[in-house]
RNA sequence: GCGGGUGUGGCGAAAUUGGCAGACGCGCUGGUCUUAGGAACCAGUGGGAUUCCGUGCAGGUUCAACUCCUGUCACCCGCACCA
């Protein structure tokens, strides 16, 4: 009898369903798993395979919680609000929540499909307005708490999307979605005070379980660094310039100063800068550079001085000429740098550009050749001098800046706040009313959700504003306040808001008073395993990580580190070894994989293909190799005897089941594979193997390929689900070998392998290798001066 | 430039963390059965050769190195004039 995929694959799916098989329970006195994959966005190209690798990593180690006695929550939802729709929506004319409806229902098939084993009657769709409702409410406390503001700021720009970005989505001078050069416009924007969260995601870190990787990203995206401001006296004015510098001790080898092109002393002082047009022209310049072409030039270091402005360093009472440049940066620490040529290399660059002086205050360097960046005693630094220790400078340095008033330890981050609205329809629209009395009002909490008004046309308007703003019926409302006539906030929300929190609905996703009920949150939260991509680590894990910080804050959630865990999955390249994409025609269809293998073999196949952690390309003739894998195992239906174990098949089941049981919670599902194949292998060449031998490789094998073990779980009799039956259970001494064969070495060159007692000792193992004749040649005529032996592993016999 | 990662057969990859390099799978070769096979099954498969060489390259530590150390090259990813 084959195995017909067609028609078991579907069946054992509806049964599932049925007996609702996968559904969380919220009272259990079992211990509680909750496993979390993120949300897919749901695109009008439906799922591709790398869908299926993301979500096959947390779904195998679900399945084995649930046969392990756990109460498991692994949800499922839709990321669904987002430019792709809005611009489906726009070239097409169909309302993006008929696109949106219409992918959620295709995504839902697919992942059907592959027998996921989510939680569905969890489903959440963040676009549906009992969803967005509580994304408002958050933002509305953020409002209320001081951490949603709008400031008027130079900001990073998509002339082709017509919207404001965010740093994170601007990553290296390019728009995220279509990639076009983003530049500098100054506007009025929301922000999220993300920053005031800095030192708490940094911290946080360390008590979560994240890869190592992923928490290296996060901690250089945070970028925290110690230094100190310093303030240099404006010659002529009893005002001062604030520099951040990271190296206070290095203050006596300050040699000019620099400050942003749109640093506001400039304007201030306008009056005193003698070559005002030229630094007007230069400032020109630089706003017209997008941020890509600022970074290009790094070498070339070009900037005006600014006649009749300068500075005196506090520490010596020097006059230090200021320059505007564009290497310096408003938007960290102070816009205003001191420059200390011979320890840093662009400040040395501009010297060498500019002529201005270079003195050394640290000794060990080549100063005619290049900055001196590394430690050493220090020069020319008035009380300084003698100290070789760089941390005891920084901190005499400091004592005596702290003593006089000029300047103060101070810690900067590089983690910028968070750009939060958007020109766009298809988003949460921000929640708030500009009154003309009253100022910004929130809307009111109990007019919440403030609903997307239906729209025919969603083209953002060619001024960057929201296609809401065209729509005077949403615009023109009453202040909440005063009852006078007021304006709707118009731009709504990026599309990373809804998924800053969708882990804490999954926990409560039909309730209509809050967010989730305490209780609820109190047992499940937090989520035990997050998996996902790479990509996300600086965005949506920051942001998210920062949301749930905030309701913690606000006594809303219990813990206050969303994930305990995060691991990432690689990519599945295309066949030709680039990465999938629709222009190169790469992508491949889980749908046309399961029409042809069925589920059981793509899901083993995209768990096969190497270490889950890294990227591998997709091999069609591979995934047959699963196929035959997936054959075989239903041939052992027909090799049971009833009793009698041939002793190493229950040795091997045994260790196999060791293995799977270890490798899965390490995530190496490609060796647990490997080791069932093997032991497949072997079953095949004996003929034969028990019913109980049987049930346990079903149960091991379930998380994997469930619809086959079902199946398979049923024919033998098995009770209930296999997909709830006692995960197996290996005796440990069922996997010791009585004899090993341990590799016996001369000189460190492998001779031959000999059988010996698993608890030999020494002079029993020596004994036993020296009858070897492969060994004994090796040694004629050589006297061995050492042995040594590895109880199980090796032997080898140093000989002259 | 900084941070992270990866280099192992024709290919995807393993290696109990210093102990038999190449498990498992693909592909390939030969065979069996077939009208046929891009099906199934069986056997073989790192390279040269009769005892050597092989984990990007060059050194080192060790009885023993894919694994540890020093240097170096290549590729991938992230950040990037961050003071």
């Amino acid at each position: 009898m084959t195995y017909d995929f067609k028609e078991i694959e579907p069946k054992w799916q509806k049964i599932w369903d049925e007996k609702k098989a996968f559904e969380a329970s919220d009272k259990s006195d079992k211990k509680k798993f909750y496993s979390l994959v993120e949300f897919p966005y749901p695109s009008g190209a439906g799922m591709h395979v790398g869908h299926i690798k993301a979500y096959s990593g947390l779904e195998v180690i679900s399945r084995k919680r649930r046969m392990e006695g756990y109460n498991v929550l692994f949800p499922i939802g839709f990321d669904a609000f987002g430019l792709p729709t809005e611009n489906y929506a726009i070239k097409t004319g169909i309302h993006p929540r008929q696109v949106t409806d219409k992918n959620v229902e295709k995504f839902t098939s697919q992942l059907r499909r592959v027998g996921f084993s989510f939680d569905w009657s969890r489903v959440i769709d963040t676009t549906d307005v009992d969803y967005y409702k509580w994304t408002q409410w958050i933002f509305l406390k953020m409002f209320e708490n001081g951490l949603a503001f709008r400031d008027t700021a130079l900001v990073n720009y998509c002339p082709s999307c017509k919207v404001v970005l965010s740093n994170e989505d601007s990553q290296g001078g390019k728009c995220d979605i279509c990639h076009s050069d983003v530049v500098q416009k100054s506007k009025t924007v929301w922000y999220l005070r993300i920053t005031k969260y800095a030192d708490q995601l940094l911290q946080g870190l360390e008590k979560v379980d994240y890869l190592p990787n992923i928490k290296q990203q996060q901690v250089n995206w945070i970028g925290k660094s110690t230094g100190a401001f310093v303030n240099f006296q404006i010659k002529g004015t009893n005002d001062n310039l604030k520099i951040y510098t990271t190296r206070p001790d290095t203050l006596y080898g300050v040699t000019f100063m620099v400050i942003a092109p749109e640093h506001p002393a400039i304007e201030k002082y306008a009056d005193q800068i003698k070559n005002l047009d030229k630094v007007n022209e230069y400032k020109a310049i630089c706003a017209k550079k997008t941020e890509f072409e600022r970074t290009q030039l790094i070498k070339d270091k070009t900037g005006v001085k600014l006649d009749g402005f300068s500075a005196i360093n506090p520490i010596n009472g020097k006059e230090i000429p200021v320059y505007i440049a564009d290497y310096v940066m408003m938007g960290y620490g102070t816009g205003a740098i001191m420059a200390v040529p011979a320890h840093d290399q662009r400040d040395y660059d501009f010297a060498k550009e500019f002529g201005i002086d270079i003195i050394e205050v640290i000794k060990g360097g080549n100063i005619a050749e290049c900055a001196y960046t590394e430690s050493g005693e220090m020069v020319n630094s008035g009380f300084l001098n003698g100290v070789a220790d760089k941390k005891e400078a920084v901190a005499k340095m400091l004592e005596y800046l702290e003593s006089k008033g000029i300047g103060e330890a101070a810690v900067q981050y590089k983690m910028k706040d968070w750009a939060f609205n958007r020109q766009r329809y298809w988003g949460e629209p921000i929640p708030i009313v500009h009154c003309p009395t009253c100022g910004m009002v929130p809307v009111p909490y109990d007019e919440l959700p403030l609903k997307l008004p239906a729209v025919e046309n969603f083209e953002p308007g060619t001024d960057g504003e929201s296609p809401l703003a065209k729509i005077d019926s949403f615009v023109n409302c009453k202040g909440p306040k005063c009852g006078g006539a007021a304006k709707s906030e118009t731009d709504t929300m990026p599309q990373w808001a809804c998924s800053s929190w969708y882990f804490l609905r999954y926990i409560d996703p039909h309730n209509t008073e809050k967010l989730a009920d305490e209780e609820k949150l109190k047992y499940w939260l937090p989520v035990d395993w997050y998996n996902g991509g790479m990509e996300h680590v600086t965005r949506h894990v920051i942001y998210s990580r920062f949301w749930h910080k905030f309701l913690y804050d606000l006594g809303i959630v219990p813990v206050d580190e969303p994930y305990a865990k995060r691991t990432a999955q690689g990519l599945i390249l295309g066949p030709d070894g680039d990465k999938m994409s629709k222009s190169k025609g790469n992508v491949v269809d889980p749908n046309d994989v399961i029409d042809v293998y069925g589920a059981d073999v793509l899901r083993t196949y995209v768990l096969f293909m190497g270490d889950y952690t890294m990227a591998a390309p997709w091999s069609d003739s591979s995934v047959r190799g699963c196929k035959r894998f997936i054959e075989r195992i239903w041939g052992l239906l027909f090799m049971q005897k009833g009793s009698g174990s041939t002793p190493a098949i229950e040795k091997s089941v045994h260790k196999t089941i060791k293995k799977v049981t270890e490798d899965i919670e390490q995530m190496k599902f490609n060796t647990a594979i490997a080791a069932m194949m093997s032991l497949t292998n072997e079953i095949y060449e004996v003929g034969s193997l028990t019913t109980e031998e049987l049930s346990m490789i079903i149960r091991a094998l379930s998380p994997f390929a469930p619809h086959i073990c079902e199946e398979m779980w049923e024919r033998i009799g098995g009770e209930g689900l296999c997909s709830l039956a006692p995960w197996p259970v290996y005796d440990e001494s069922k996997t010791i070998d009585d004899t090993v064969t341990i590799a016996v070495q001369v000189c460190g060159k492998m001779k031959d392998t000999v059988m010996v007692p698993a608890d030999a000792d020494q002079a029993t193992a020596v004994e036993i290798a020296k009858q070897n004749e492969k060994v004994a040649a090796a040694l004629e005529g050589k006297t061995v001066i050492k042995e040594i032996y590895v109880k199980g592993k090796i032997l080898n016999f140093v000989a002259k």
